[in-house]
RNA sequence: GGCCCGUUAGUCAAGCGGUCUAAGACACCGGCCUUUCACGCCGGUAACAGGGGUUCGAAUCCCCUACGGGUCACCA
């Protein structure tokens, strides 16, 4: 079986009842780290594969080796598994088709070029770089295209021989018919037709011995029995090129898809200069897996009902190609940053407990390793403070009050709550009462202050705000009770004494 | 510049010829709730790029224009 178009479907294949699985794969070069761009294009392929039961293969498409690093490779396997996208095929991970980074292939490349030349469908080209280049630039400054003039399809083995003994290393050039013209099926867009004499004879094999990028591409793809090539749009106009590697090599196409591209708010292409675009970013601002993922997928790509939130496993059960859209989107981070909220209230508070240790541990809130109290403790600080912010960063900046004594008073907290004509008189009551209290919890606290608002004949809140302000140096937050019972009753009075002093100082 | 793709509100996006005086979400603006902030709830502003066809009927099909994007490397 196959999966044949966009709105058909199953087809089968003759009688047999084979089916022909289904296999995608995500194919970064390790020349940077995960932009949101690729994240999206590997959840896709993540979400196609496991609805359909198929497999996602991870390949490292690392035969640039001038910008190729290890590190970037790093950074991308460790980006997709905090996402959660886990591969069947590829680094760690193995398989029968592997190696999986193209580096380690160059031999299949080389196998494969030769035979083409030998057969005559490939030659060797002994044009130098430089030399194309000037040719480029000519052709530009004549108004003519680009393209290559051909001039070594024709060399006899005398000439490719004495290009030789000048110590010229040919690259390997495919041929490509002049008439004619290449289809690309894809399967959002319907036939992609493409005039072959727009393509040129276009290098397979660099001179270094390192495939080009259509070439090497074609060759895995094919070699691991890709079955759909989701891949970002940019792409649609190196498939053709493409397709001409895949009949020259007698391979039967895979289905092509292109996705439409993710762009930068200024509806340009993504890049550094527009603030976080990568994966590691998100991470490191304290955005979450599930949030990110859902987001992304809602970024052309649309669910059948009107519920947006959707777990990685609702993705799963929904996602169908029908359904993605075919225009390019622009991200915002402020839904992101919505959702990235929702999630971080909805999610198990002992799971986000431990997510946002690192956040206060860079800002030496905390210790490496808490003992018992300090945990609960903790724990107390991130379930109370959650619920007012919207990343993990987010939660350790609102919670720096629960970690030092020293804070200042927010300055318009100040003119507002502190100036005010009985400010301190009424925190020197509220701690007087609260001083009373044997048990300090959330009833007994605001039990206090309700009495208290009563005593004085002022509504709870003008009592209430400076109180916030003297235990947090800010005016908002959590639910004042709950601050102070989280600080406990020594610390509450404490800071109440610090304020009525501070007050008392004001000029 | 050539070739290719695209164009529904500020953003994402539903819509596959009649049910569109066009859904939903984020953002924004009001209101409710409330000790603050946030959440939540209720309500509001806001879009079929323009022009020609085809059709009884077009956001939906075709053509042109404009705009945006992609691609034209011994980068991937």
């Amino acid at each position: 079986m196959v999966y044949w178009g966009r709105r058909a479907l199953w087809k089968q294949e003759g009688s047999t009842n084979v089916a022909q699985d289904i296999r995608v794969r995500f194919a970064p070069s390790p020349t940077g780290n995960l932009h949101i761009g690729g994240a999206r294009t590997a959840l896709f392929n993540f979400l196609f594969a496991r609805h359909n039961n198929g497999s996602l293969i991870l390949r490292i498409d690392d035969t640039d080796l001038t910008r190729s690093t290890e590190e970037s490779r790093r950074g991308i396997l460790s980006a997709l598994r905090w996402l959660g996208l886990d591969w069947d095929e590829g680094p760690a991970a193995g398989g029968l088709y592997g190696p999986y980074s193209q580096s380690q292939r160059l031999d299949i490349y080389k196998e494969t070029a030769r035979m083409l030349v030998e057969r005559g469908i490939a030659y060797r080209c002994y044009c130098t770089p430089e030399e194309l280049a000037e040719r480029r630039k000519q052709a530009a400054a004549e108004g003519r295209a680009p393209r290559y003039d051909g001039r070594c399809r024709e060399l006899s083995l005398q000439e490719q021989i004495e290009k030789e003994n000048q110590g010229l290393r040919p690259a390997i050039r495919l041929r490509i018919p002049d008439r004619g013209e290449t289809i690309v099926q894809d399967f959002f867009r319907g036939d992609v037709v493409f005039a072959n004499d727009v393509l040129d004879d276009f290098i397979i094999m660099k001179s270094n011995g390192i495939p080009a990028y259509n070439f090497a591409c074609v060759v895995d793809d094919a070699k691991m029995r890709i079955s759909h090539i989701l891949r970002a749009e940019e792409h649609l106009s190196n498939t053709p090129r493409q397709i001409l590697i895949y009949q020259s090599l007698g391979y039967s196409l895979p289905v092509f898809a292109h996705v439409p591209m993710i762009l930068a708010p200024d509806r340009s292409k993504l890049s550094k200069r527009h603030g976080a675009t990568s994966v590691e970013e998100f991470r490191e601002m304290g955005y979450l897996p599930e949030a990110l993922l859902n987001y992304l997928a809602l970024l052309g790509w649309s669910p059948e009902g009107e519920q947006e939130v959707l777990s990685l496993a609702e993705l799963v059960s929904q996602f169908t190609l029908e359904k993605v859209g075919k225009t390019a989107a622009i991200y915002d981070v402020k839904k992101l940053t919505w959702m990235n909220g929702h999630y971080l209230n909805a999610k198990d508070i002992d799971q986000v407990v431990e997510q946002a240790a690192p956040y206060f541990q860079k800002k030496n809130m905390i210790p490496q390793r808490l003992n018992r109290e300090e945990t609960v403790y903790f724990k107390q600080v991130v379930s109370a403070v959650r619920t007012r912010v919207k990343t993990l960063a987010e939660v350790a900046d609102a919670s720096e009050y629960f970690y030092t004594d020293s804070f200042s008073y927010d300055e318009k907290g100040v003119r507002k709550h502190f100036r005010k004509e009985k400010a301190a008189e009424y925190l020197k009551k509220a701690r007087e009462k609260l001083a009373l209290l044997e048990k300090f919890d959330l009833e007994t606290t605001e039990a206090a202050y309700r009495e208290l608002s009563e005593e004085l004949g002022v509504k709870a809140g003008e009592i209430i705000h400076p109180t916030r302000l003297a235990l947090s140096g800010r005016t908002m937050g959590p639910g004042l009770f709950e601050i102070m019972v989280i600080l406990g009753k020594e610390k509450t009075l404490k800071r109440m004494e610090r304020a009525v002093q501070y007050i008392e100082n004001l000029s």
